[in-house]
DNA sequence: ACGAGCGCCTGTCGGC
DNA sequence: TGCCGACAGGCGCTCG
């Protein structure tokens, strides 16, 4: 289920709590359970479970689309990947067939990472940079300008879709808030991103805010049989709407495939611009 | 630098 | 009912 609006709207439930869960925060990892071991990019099982307990969690924190958990001496990180969610349930519950990494914390309760299949990883480190300092700006990174973006659009000779879906390029955004930013700035997905003005540059800066503010403010998207509770789905002027005519202009949208991902753009609105 | 192809997994959906 | 292919919110790896 994860892009960025998604990852922060666990992540403020992680931190702050809801109505069914308390936060995680402050809690001790008394100890951890793994269900399979792929699961864990570093360390190994073993050095894993060992370094794990009797650390505090401090706070919930994201960057890109990934949680970061910084401990009592280190840092929890981790990605979902295609599937799966991170819940915090009672620690008495019968275990679900997708859970892959339990943390049993204080007061009897537990923190699961659910992840049907099972591309997502876990790292615990001492340092998140070599994993963290790989990644592009934050979009919703108030220092980050449109100045920014376009300093590194400009240069490109990428199409637009797989440079915007590229983590190193932009941290955060995933296929469908991607199709859906293209959309608001009516660009091309093939588009090449050094073809772009100035102004169509800045366009696409503040479709890309705009969307994934809205996402965030939705709760993310539910969509299949990952249901999160957020609506953004309903919200979707592109994304799986193929045939569907567009709210703009009632051509139908269509869909392609861009660098192996369905893309789903209105071919009136979104003109082509190669050279 | 860039794109295409593929692997990694489990599940849903539609067509026959 | 079952079988089969297409498809799914990601990313890392090869190979031209």
């Amino acid at each position: 289920m994860p892009e960025l609006p998604e990852i922060e709207t666990i992540r403020l439930r992680l931190r702050n709590g809801d109505h069914e869960s308390p936060s995680i925060v402050g809690r001790k990892i008394l100890s951890a359970r793994l269900f399979w071991n792929r699961t864990l990019a570093y360390p190994t099982p073993d050095e894993f479970q060992n370094q794990i307990q009797g650390e505090i969690i401090q706070d919930v924190l994201r960057r890109g689309k990934f949680f970061v958990f910084p401990l009592s001496t280190k840092y929890l990180l981790i990605h979902l990947r295609m599937s799966g969610d991170l819940i915090v349930e009672d620690d008495s519950y019968k275990v679900h067939k997708h859970h892959r990494l339990i943390f049993s914390l204080s007061d009897g309760i537990r923190f699961a990472f659910n992840n049907p299949r099972k591309f997502g990883r876990v790292w615990l480190l001492d340092d998140p940079k070599p994993i963290l300092g790989e990644l592009g700006p934050e979009p919703l990174d108030p220092d980050f300008t449109k100045e920014d973006f376009y300093g590194r659009l400009h240069p490109r000779r990428r199409q637009l879709k797989p440079l915007l879906m590229d983590q190193h390029f932009l941290a955060g955004l995933g296929n469908i808030y991607t199709d859906e930013s293209l959309f608001r700035a009516r660009l091309h997905p093939v588009s090449l991103a050094s073809t772009l003005t100035r102004l169509e540059s800045e366009n696409l800066f503040e479709a890309i805010r705009d969307v994934l503010r809205q996402g965030i403010l939705r709760n993310g998207a539910s969509i299949d049989w990952v249901y999160r509770g957020g609506d953004f789905q309903n919200y979707f002027f592109v994304y799986r709407r193929t045939g569907e005519p567009c709210y703009r202009c009632g051509t139908p949208i269509k869909r392609i495939i861009v660098g192996q991902r369905s893309t789903h753009f209105c071919p009136n609105c979104q003109r082509l611009s190669r050279d």
